[in-house]
DNA sequence: GCCGCTATGTGCGATACCGCACAGAAGAAC
DNA sequence: GTTCTTCTGTGCGGTATCGCACATAGCGGC
């Protein structure tokens, strides 16, 4: 938490007044991801919570016949594992690294505790839980209504906005299981977005070159998500910040 | 609530100890909902929640071009409002009512303040948001990978399990409105059910005879969101009864 | 350079669902 | 009763996506 930059911190842990940030930072261990690592398999008990930095967690469910949904993606904005203090202790979903990097974790009953304490890590992070809850939504409007490439469109700005670059390291494949469509559907939507020059790809590297394109090609989910975010998100660090 | 049957009450408000439930007992007002109302829109600021008895209530999101898709259904298992206390005060969603009937009213603040008091309410509401995300997330699950016939089967069970009857009022239009698809979807899989005596309807009233067919006809997605539920909420019940 | 693996591109028939148009049927209004 | 409205049934062409098969292309290992 140390980092001069200001661009690859967690922003939940950020808005912290400093006590309560002081209580926590002995016990946050910075750590690193790999793609593809997964947190947490449906019905695990959680022990840790994980505060991204600069990777990006994808909250997937995983059907019987191994098709997959992704049900929401979780960033610099937020933390994975808060089934621990709505005190269900496990989802339905996997958690799995979609964007490798680095995370600070935190022992699971330590965030329990200070949630329990009833202060300001209380009020943000069920705010944030809000937040999330608008993004599952979101995602099942959109599942239901929109075209995949929408949907594309819709995933990268979401990838895009938790991830310190413009850059996104992900094949066809992966976005195919997180969208829950075929690979195929995937290749040529992101084929008519390489042809019109949005966006540039080449075997599992994706660079987005016109971000502004994008947002007009996805459906209104995508605003519907940040607007929300944005403001559920926001606020907490203004109410907090002395 | 000094019903003696047991089955007209809301599971939440019963799962509470004497004490919290006779804080909140005076305030708490019985009032009729109709069907179709709307408790509120996106983006209302929250002034009361809702404790459904024997009625049911759909949080629907509605596009701008007016089509709309269920994510999720609040009965006597549940609260309607939760984003009072998560502190977002409202939502990108609509609460409307699906199936008319009884619910306790209680002013917004007084459930704060309830909730702010730290204790078992804080608990069980918390497992209850947890519930209600299992739901959104395997909506947005059911409406990527599952056919409007599976669908169907899940919507009826899951409004049968929060209904005294086996009968609903409800329209294939609205249902179609739920679901996210045409009415003449809803028509084509409705018609299939009673054909094969699962169910029986008529210009807006359902009848469902035989579930057990309904469950195998339905996909895993019913399951586990009951499964889930199940074991998020009567937990609650099991801990808090002394 | 060559091999092999993984990522991407493409074509084709099948199908689930849509949008629309309209017909019948059950109640409600009178 | 007759009329009107609402709910339900059905048919048909259009389209997005699927499932599968296979072709091509970039890259690492040797």
């Amino acid at each position: 938490m140390q980092n001069e930059t200001g661009i690859d911190r967690n922003h939940l842990l950020e808005s912290l007044s400093s006590d309560v940030h002081e209580r926590l930072e002995p016990h946050l261990e910075l750590v690193e991801v790999a793609l593809g690592q997964v947190l947490y398999e449906p019905g695990d008990k959680m022990r840790h919570v994980y505060f991204p930095v600069d990777c990006i967690v994808s909250l997937l469910y995983v059907m019987r016949n191994g098709a997959s949904a992704e049900i929401s993606v979780v960033g610099n904005e937020g933390i994975v594992g808060i089934s621990l203090f709505l005190g269900g202790e496990s989802t339905s979903s996997r958690a799995v690294v979609q964007s490798a990097g680095a995370a600070y974790r935190l022992r699971g009953w330590r965030l329990v505790d200070e949630f329990h304490l009833h202060g300001e890590l209380m009020m943000i992070v069920l705010r944030y839980t809000q937040s999330l809850m608008t993004q599952m939504a979101q995602t099942a409007v959109c599942n239901r209504h929109h075209t995949i490439d929408q949907q594309l469109a819709r995933w990268l700005l979401l990838s895009l906005d938790r991830v310190p670059s413009n850059q996104l390291t992900m094949t066809q494949e992966l976005i195919a299981n997180m969208l829950g469509v075929r690979r195929e559907g995937v290749t040529e939507a992101a084929g008519k977005l390489q042809k019109l020059g949005v966006i540039e790809y080449s075997r599992g590297h994706i660079k987005v070159l016109d971000r502004a394109a994008l947002e007009k090609r996805t459906c209104e989910c995508y605003g519907v998500v940040k607007t929300e975010c944005d403001r559920l998100l926001t606020q907490v660090n203004a109410s907090n910040r002395s």
